[in-house]
DNA sequence: TTTGAAATGCGATAAGC
DNA sequence: GCTTATCGCATTTCAAA
């Protein structure tokens, strides 16, 4: 499971520093302008505020807004928007990470592994890591039993599964979408 | 704001399923119908849907599903609305899971530590865990330097982290707001 | 007491500057 | 990127079940 290379090496210089104004020329990878930025910190924290609104924070007319939020959308750099529900309210108020290792001589299994977590009704996140542990599932269920009944069937049932280790959470915290973007704007 | 009471709170028992047909008499806790949930899960999925759409897909009049949203929010049911950011695109491509273990001695820097970690601009999501009162951290960073310099200055140089633990995130995939809800509606 | 339909004001969207 | 104009949707009101 070690010694994957990351395909990131080739990362240009940054374009905050004075300097010559080039333009850059490849749209797909085109850097966020500060006002871009602005739009994502607002968008992050509040995703259905008027679009009017939008543009008087951010200093735009709300027609120029709207295309430069459309553009992110196409761009895939907002890949969506969500609600943030309460998960006490909907019966589900018992979260846990569960820390999973995939055999060692089973990971042509992991497709199949990630396209069931993903299949779940309790699966909110699903880290694929790099240490020795080789997922992170973030759950809810409503109970305790709902718990062990996930591990169990869903995960120690199955033979790609190594062995599993499940933390409970005490309080989940959701503090930015991206870095930089705060929650007290 | 704070807890007023709700003017509907007699809700009668569902028809569909058999049992006793007793009041629910805690408002704050009121469950939610089957048509709720349905307007959680898509906007979960779709947070910026027309509120037409909306309404057409759960089965109702749009006037009636806005103010059913409306009461979900003021409920606190739908916590918010967020965009759902590329961190590629922002400039952040490599994140992490950093576990933090507390001196036992400094528990009462714990809220310390969390607004602390709040006020990061690197910091994603902050689990509290029931494990080893260990903290779960996530973090996206521009690169490898900048994991280790928040790592090294804002966990090891202080005096109530104990111990970390950092886990690059190879993958990290959203899967649901809530239990049950499908990406795939 | 909750739903559905009609009316109005506001915001979203597109064309021109 | 801003201004204006049009269109569509959000929101309220009211009638009905």
């Amino acid at each position: 499971m070690d010694g994957h290379k990351t395909d990131e090496s080739a990362r240009t210089g940054e374009a905050g520093t004075p300097g010559p104004k080039k333009r850059r020329t490849s749209p797909a990878a085109r850097e966020l302008t500060d006002v871009d930025r602005r739009i994502l910190e607002v968008l992050s924290a509040d995703a259905r505020i008027p679009n009017s609104t939008l543009a008087a924070r951010v200093g735009l007319a709300a027609s120029t807004c709207h295309s430069r939020v459309r553009e992110l959308e196409e761009r895939g750099v907002i890949r969506g928007y969500h609600a943030d529900i309460d998960l006490e309210a909907t019966g589900s108020p018992l979260q846990a990470l569960v820390a999973v290792r995939l055999r060692a001589g089973a990971r042509h299994l992991l497709r199949d592994f990630t396209t069931r977590m993903r299949s779940r009704p309790e699966v909110l996140d699903l880290y694929f890591l790099a240490s020795d542990d080789d997922f992170l599932v973030h759950v809810a269920v409503p109970g305790s039993s709902a718990l062990r009944d996930f591990v169990l069937e869903q995960l120690s049932a199955h033979p790609e599964v190594a062995s599993t280790q499940t933390n409970i959470i005490f309080e989940h915290t959701w503090v930015a979408a991206f870095p930089g973007a705060r929650a007290a704007e």
